[in-house]
DNA sequence: CGGAAAATTGACTTACATCAAACTCAGTGG
DNA sequence: CCACTGAGTTTGATGTAAGTCAATTTTCCG
């Protein structure tokens, strides 16, 4: 209740002025005011093919999205981290099981009440379409690396984008948490464990990386990994583009 | 001008009654009365990267999306053929080049004059959403084909596909045209010209295909290539879902 | 510290890629 | 109409990246 009052200001202050509003709105306002939910590793948060009636955004924690085929393997569809959020592009039911990698807190809306939202503040629907179209993207990203690149090359990628989530400056060294499993990654990527083993092993002989631990890697090298990695990204989300501006065309 | 006429015409008679109106609005009715554009074969609708100002309807032929990688690699992301749509999930700049597979005729409307269209007519955005949302099902199929099976499942999954797409009932021998050449296909399912061949040579010796001249293929036994395709399909969306309303839950 | 799960490394196998040659077939022109 | 042509396809021989099987080692956690 008190969070679609929260809404309703925003969105009668937003809607009168063009261009951007003064307080942007973010899916983070949206689900701001819904109880905290807890899950520990390894628990599911939904399964594949549940009627998909609540998106989720997670407040902090690791989750792996997968599918299992009739034959038992597994095929990991993507990771979500703290910020990101979940369900959207599931009409109907679930196309993935949620399953915490970490212990997990995340928020909860129904879709019910993001379409009621939906109708009163106007900014909500672009918001979702963008989010929508990210994910689309990112699966055009998955189709290639899995049709297109080797197994060195995947990996790099894998750790490239890891390294573009967490927003750090990517010119110097990055130290990348990766909460998953070895088998998580392979899974994900399409190869076996033992081949994600040998090509890390040998990212560490090159220098490319340092691993500490099982869950840290450190990329010491980024040039070189993105371009092992390909280079075939998309318009980089988080680059800075008023540099373009800068320079006269 | 015209069609933005009928527009409101079939808005105005649906949008007062709940339920489903009398006459559906689909895509056609929003594409009627934009003039038709022909493409030779080989010929390119559009290219990665141009501002994606249109969306097309396809009337008749088959194109082919695809990226080109820095090396010079080629991904293709999919094909499309008569009464399919194209450009939708591309905002900002399209993420890849649309090119003729055979001489192709379709119908284009800017994006201003679609938007224009959804003020007017609600049933609009759920429409376009749906098709946003089938693409996505597409790429996380695809992302499991690539990522998971061998060389034949990929084939046979590509096979059935384009089976099902046809509308064909599926419980006889259904025969398809693949206008594509076999490096489109091999591009299309992340393997060599020759190992597609090889693949089709099995499984035309093991009775599950018959070839028919280059371009043309008869699925001999559907359940055969369903079951050597993994079968982890969604729901099909052709299935006959009222069969379960038959029975008591 | 002890034990179990996860990760790593090595030896061997295999599915698919690569390279190379032959075949098919739709068009074209004599 | 038929030989010629060249692109597209098919088949075969061989190479290689990644999978499989089997130890070992590391790491984490009680």
């Amino acid at each position: 209740m008190y969070s679609s009052h929260l809404l309703s200001s925003v969105g009668s202050a937003a809607i009168p002025t063009f261009g951007p509003p003064a307080e942007p709105l973010t899916l983070d306002i949206v689900f701001a005011g819904q109880p905290a939910n807890k899950f520990a590793a390894g628990e599911g948060v939904f399964w594949e093919g549940d009627k998909s009636a609540d998106i989720f955004q997670i407040i902090e924690g690791c989750l792996r999205l997968y599918r299992i085929l009739p034959d038992g393997r597994r095929a990991i569809m993507g990771f979500r981290f703290a910020g990101e959020t979940l369900g959207l592009s599931c009409e109907g039911t679930y196309c993935y099981t949620a399953e915490a990698v970490t212990s997990v807190r995340l928020r909860r809306l129904s879709r019910a009440r993001l379409r009621a939202m939906g109708e009163e503040v106007r900014q909500l629907q672009p918001l979702l379409l963008a989010k929508i179209f990210e994910e689309i993207r990112a699966a055009r990203q998955h189709i290639i690396v899995l049709g297109q690149l080797g197994a060195e090359e995947r990996t790099a990628h894998f750790l490239v984008s890891a390294a573009r989530r967490t927003g750090a400056d990517q010119r110097r060294p990055v130290t990348i948490e990766l909460p998953m499993t070895r088998q998580d990654i392979a899974d994900y990527l399409g190869l076996t464990i033992e081949t994600v083993c040998r090509v890390l092993s040998k990212l560490k002989r090159d220098g490319l990386v340092a691993l500490e631990g099982r869950h840290k890697i450190i990329l010491m090298r980024m040039t070189d990994l993105q371009h092992l990695a390909g280079e075939f990204d998309d318009a980089d989300p988080h680059a800075p583009t008023y540099i373009q501006a800068k320079w006269p065309q």
